[in-house]
DNA sequence: TAGTTCGACTAGAACGATCTAGACGACGAC
DNA sequence: GTCGTCGTCTAGATCGTTCTAGTCGAACTA
């Protein structure tokens, strides 16, 4: 069995280049204070030794870790996005991210711990659920950044996709369309649920038309059983509350005998990996994961780095056209 | 603005109790040598302070963190899975879990680095992409489980699932709902596509059918575009890489008017998310995520704690059967 | 009584980095 | 010739823990 072996350190740089510790440390970290020929030596030597600074000490000295605290749901694919473009935004401003996952059986505040511990300088939570309060409680030691929710209280910023713009577009792309009849089957309890229900009912008022509410969910099982309620008095068209949901809708229109866009217009809502899919084609109002995932990532380093106050930060979504909304046709006097 | 408030330290509560350092570092962590009289006491001080242990400090001196790093795609559905097993599992045996991401612009070595910055004592890596030398050359450092993937060299764990074991049974089921012609759609250059490939070949030879192999790949796209291959001669059954691919499959099927499982059986791998969707139904072949996951991180927390030489584990991937698998019909003489 | 053992406790040295203060030589100004 | 300045480099303190090697007194043994 071959020995582990120890990790190289400052010293051993520092012995191998013929020069002290603390000289190593001011090239580590690109300091200014070292002439340009002993700077390539250490560099030289620190590579050949294939030496990494140890994150645990520098942070007990320096309290500077350049370490980013990103919270996820590991059963939430848009979420995925998010931590894919965050990666990147984050290795852009010369950060890394430690990652922590919600789960079955790990609450947030054992993510946000873990975090703490390995020395995040600022959390980034996805769609937090965690009151105010808490958040707060956090806050007072790090940056807290909230991405998708927006009541995180005064000590918290938040990063978020305007709902309202969302389904402002949504209901303005439909009625362009010709559309009069169109309902919506909203999320239910999940995050952002209430904000986009709101909306629709006051855009559908703006534009004269009567506003119709279907129960529904995050998910294809309950997008599915609100697309047989819609059964029986068809709408012209349908703006879901996700696209899974979109897709069980879509899904029991299919099992019916129900073709769409000609019979009935779908429209999505997250611009997610199932609406780009060939067989799917589904419009869908996009909320631009990595654009989201920069502004919070942005934003977490702006406070780590400055001594600005907690904000809003707002972007709005857009439409994304495909195959599954058209123009409200013959069905709509059928099925009056 | 609030000020960040500066975190009591061990002197802190050693001040506060009239006791050394060191008597509280032995009380904080539960070691023995302690009088039970004073262990009281300093537990007091210790509450009344809201002292909790620097753990980058603790890291920094006794090189144990309990912190096991985590490697898995942010694209991959099915590892999000193993993600929320792998929690459960290590906080069980009283370790926590660092992640980090392989996304865009972000490496398996990338990746590797940042969890031994953190201090991650194993490495337990989902599919790894890495040659084993250069697998290797890591776990000359640290314990490395290889996870999903057995090819990775003898200084490595695996702990994967048995697919030639899986096509086995995939295949023994079909032939058992009397199917003689059953093809098999690849996963192209996936990780275990080889494997199953081959399995499937020899498998079919054994039960004295000839194997049929269309070239796929792991998402729905190519399974799709691999339907319409199919379509030119219709066999009885397909056996897909992955419940992906069988979804797209399947859509083709539909598009092309081909009922499934009427006129002909569909079996995906991996009883994923969407095999189980109420309107999908896929019978499928289950790696059972959650053992798989568990048995990485006992493999991993083994290796650190004892000595044991890395070996591998293998477990028998099982069928689940739902709706897409049928008895093989009229539609064998028709379509012939 | 002297020696041994034992439990409770402590001082001080790690761990591997950063930071502060100062040394050293070279150079120019007066 | 002395002084100050500047750029380069180093020694040693420090961060908050844990670990090692004790000290100290009481109890037990012979």
């Amino acid at each position: 069995m071959t020995e582990l072996q120890r990790r190289p350190t400052l010293m051993d740089v520092a012995k191998a280049a013929g020069v002290s510790r603390a000289l190593v440390s001011i090239v580590m970290r690109g300091a200014p204070g070292a002439a340009e020929s002993t700077r390539q030596k250490v560099l030289e030597a620190a590579r050949e030794l294939g030496y990494r600074a140890d994150s645990r000490a520098r942070l007990l000295r320096s309290s500077r870790t350049k370490l980013l605290g990103l919270i996820f749901s590991s059963s939430q694919p848009f979420h995925a996005e998010i931590v894919d473009a965050a990666y990147a935004e984050a290795s852009a401003r010369g950060y890394e991210i430690a990652l922590s996952a919600v789960a079955t059986g790990r609450p947030e505040a054992r993510a946000i711990e873990t975090l703490l511990d390995v020395g995040a300088e600022a959390l980034i939570i996805i769609a937090p659920t965690l009151s105010p309060e808490d958040l707060a409680l956090h806050a007072r030691r790090v940056p807290v950044v909230s991405l998708l929710r927006e009541d995180v209280g005064d000590l918290v910023d938040s990063v978020s996709s305007d709902d309202y713009a969302g389904i402002r577009i949504a209901v303005e792309h439909l009625a362009s369309l010709g559309h009069c009849r169109i309902t919506h089957v909203d999320g239910g309890t999940a995050v952002s649920s209430d904000q986009r229900r709101e909306a629709y009912r006051t855009e559908m008022l703006r534009h004269g038309l009567e506003p119709v509410i279907v129960p529904g969910g995050p998910d294809e099982e309950t997008g599915m059983r609100a697309g047989q309620v819609l059964q029986a008095d068809l709408p012209t068209a349908v703006i879901a509350f996700n696209d899974r949901s979109a897709l069980g809708i879509m899904e029991s229109f299919r099992a019916a005998g129900i073709s769409i866009p000609a019979d009935i217009s779908v429209l999505g809502y997250d611009d997610s990996h199932f609406a780009r899919l060939s067989y799917v084609q589904l419009s869908s109002i996009s909320q631009d994961a990595p654009l989201l995932a920069a502004a919070a990532v942005d934003r977490a380093v702006d406070r780590v780095e400055g001594t600005l106050p907690p904000g809003r930060v707002v972007r709005t979504p857009h439409l994304v056209l495909r195959r599954t909304t058209g123009h409200a046709g013959a069905q709509k006097v059928g099925q009056n």
